[in-house]
This record gives structure tokens, C-alpha cells and sequence, in this order.
DNA sequence: ATCGACATGTAATTTGTTACATGATTAA
DNA sequence: TTAATCATGTAACAAATTACATGTCGAT
């Protein structure tokens, strides 16, 4: 009964590390093709972060003979650690950051002109955005359903949607705006 | 053209202060009562942003014989910094972190009941969201409309669009696990 | 040989929250 | 008179990004 609060970076770490062994490096990628439009985590992070969840014994350095690659895999603990986690009910953090409504937020202060040209931009970047979740994430999410994982490309569809909702909105805006 | 990079906080004060002017603690309020689901800001960052923004020049104590209070306004170069980060086109900030969505992304390794109450979770706390931001946030951006300021009920009904879009598909998904 | 990807780490800086410390004013 | 709200600030801590520093391995 450790009860050792995880910090967000612990809480991605022992997630991916659940799937199968990895390095540091392996991580960050896994990261970058999955969870970084809602959770990230850099470099900066995963080491140190790797180095204390060793010493809290969570995690164990597989010796596999490759000398330039360090491959941790879960222990004991550390897989009950995650497993808490997932069923604890603390409360979950939920933060959304975006300049851009801020800008939208303050934009009876610009002319009319300044203020669509800011709404076409969110538009188009989230376009982009979903364009890029579809094309380089979504496949390797079916992958992992095809394996019977089917919530990485449940989390995703939830970001999509989430998503879609903003893009067609802004949409709305930029036509009403346009149409004056 | 002092070119001074604004940080996040600097931004959210100019922009209220181009409202009317205010003292740091009326900020704090008018960032819980609108922004707060977006763009945040503690006391810890509103003071010492404030005496910065003074010394640099962008605001000025407005002295109206209130000892306890001090009101800030913009100054000349204040309204011309705030205008050019609204017109200008730096790439916007966008930060979404959810806690939860990492739960969801890493519900295969655990049960389906734990799985599905963390779902359930997740959609009731965006209904509680919802009713609070149509409760006491929605009035305040409708009186802003009224003085013809239409802005900040847009920005705020773009942020319901993205809680209804999760929440419906929360929804979907708790029905989906139920049903099995 | 040299370039790009692989790989690990530290340091400096930024940003933000929370807790602490203090005191004035107002309504019950 | 006392509790809540108003009001300003600092300090300690937490989290995250970016830049820096170093080196290996494999393909051309």
C-alpha cells in the first residue's frame, strides 16, 4: 500500500510500458503517433521521470545485451500502481488552453476584417489537425482494435468528434461574418 | 515599435482592461465569470504580470483616492500592443490535456465495469459543466452581446459545442458498453 | 566518410498552481 | 464582534518546453 501519487508523466509511462517493454525513445514516439494531441510528454520528461520510477521500483531495466538501449519493462508494482490508477477516482485533470478563442474572445476590439481572417485560421487548422489524426494516427489505433485493443481508437474518436464539433462551428461563424 | 513579446497572462489583462479599466482582483473575477474554461489565471500570475505590464509601460494606475484599491487602465502603448497580438498571425497556443482521455486510451488493461464507470464519469462531469457554464457564464457574455459586444457568446458557444460534441459521444459509448 | 535516424541525458527557462501572509471593509 | 468578502502581494513548488551536449548505428 505505497499509495505513491503518480505524476502525469509516471501515469503515460506506465501506460505504454503495460502494452510491452520499451526505451525511453520508444516512448516519446509512441507519444507522437497516439496520445500527444491530448496528453504529451518530451524528452526532458521521460528520462528523469524513467530514472524515479526505477528507484520507487515500478519499473525495471530489461538487460537484453544491446548496450546502447535501455529497455524498461513494468514490475510487480509498477503494473498495480497503473491499475489504481485507472480505477481510482481522483479528480482527472482537465485543462484546455487555446489562444485563439482567447483572440476570438477579444475580437469586438478588432475590425471586422482582422476578426474573420482569425476564425478562418482555427478553421483551417483544425482541418489540418484532423486530416493529420486521420491519415497518421487512426491507422495505427485500428491496428491495436484489430489486436482486441479497442480503446486507443475509441480515445481517439472522442478527440475527432471533439474536433469536428469545433471546426463545423467555426465554419458557421465564418460564413455568418462573411455574409455582412 | 517595441516589438515586446506578450506573454499569456499579459494578454488576458489587456484585453480586459480594454473592457474598462480594473484592479488585479476585479481580473481574477471577470476570468472566473468568462474565460476561465479556456484561458486561465491565478493571483500568482495577475499581480506580478501587472507590475511588469506598468513598468513596461503597457498599463498605468488609474488613482482615484481608494487607498486599498489599485485600478489599472491601458495606456496608449497597452492598446496598441493589445491590438497587434489580435491582428497579428503568431501560431496560436493550443493546449488540451485530459487526464481522463489517457484513462480512456489505457481502459483495455482494465475491467469492463471500471472501464464503463469511468466513461460515466467523464460524460457527467461535462453535463456538470454544461449546466454551470448556461447558468453563470452564459448570462454575463448575453449582456455583452446586449451592449454590442457579440464576442464572448461566441467564444463561449464554440466551447458548448465542443462539451456537447464529447458529451453525445460519452454518451454513446456508455450505452455501447452497457449494452453488452 | 557522412548523413539521418537512433538514443540518452542535463540545464536553463517558462509557466502555472497553491499555500502563505497580511490587512481593510462591510453586513449580520 | 465576527465572519465573509474584498484586496494585494510573495514564496514554494510543480510541470513542461527548449536548448544543449554527447554519442552510436546503418545506409549510401
Amino acid at each position: 500500500m505505497s499509495r505513491v501519487a503518480l505524476t502525469p508523466t509516471a501515469k503515460i509511462i506506465l501506460g505504454f510500458l503495460r502494452f510491452r517493454p520499451r526505451s525511453g525513445y520508444d516512448i516519446k514516439q509512441a507519444v507522437e503517433i497516439s496520445t500527444r494531441f491530448f496528453w504529451g510528454a518530451s524528452y526532458g520528461q521521460i528520462y528523469p521521470e524513467l530514472q524515479r520510477l526505477e528507484r520507487a521500483g515500478l519499473v525495471e531495466v530489461e538487460q537484453v545485451a544491446e548496450r546502447r538501449r535501455k529497455v524498461y519493462r513494468l514490475t510487480a508494482a509498477g503494473e498495480q500502481a497503473l491499475v489504481e490508477w485507472l480505477g481510482g477516482d481522483e479528480g482527472d485533470l482537465f485543462q484546455y488552453r487555446d489562444e485563439g478563442m482567447l483572440r476570438l474572445f477579444f475580437s469586438d476590439f478588432v475590425d471586422a476584417a482582422t476578426a474573420l481572417e482569425n476564425v478562418r485560421r482555427m478553421r483551417a487548422w483544425r482541418d489540418e489537425v484532423l486530416a493529420f489524426l486521420r491519415a497518421e494516427i487512426e491507422p495505427h489505433a485500428q491496428e491495436d482494435t484489430d489486436a482486441g485493443l479497442p480503446f486507443p481508437l475509441r480515445a481517439l474518436h472522442l478527440g475527432l468528434a471533439m474536433l469536428e464539433a469545433q471546426r463545423d462551428w467555426l465554419a458557421d461563424l465564418e460564413r455568418e461574418l462573411t455574409a455582412r
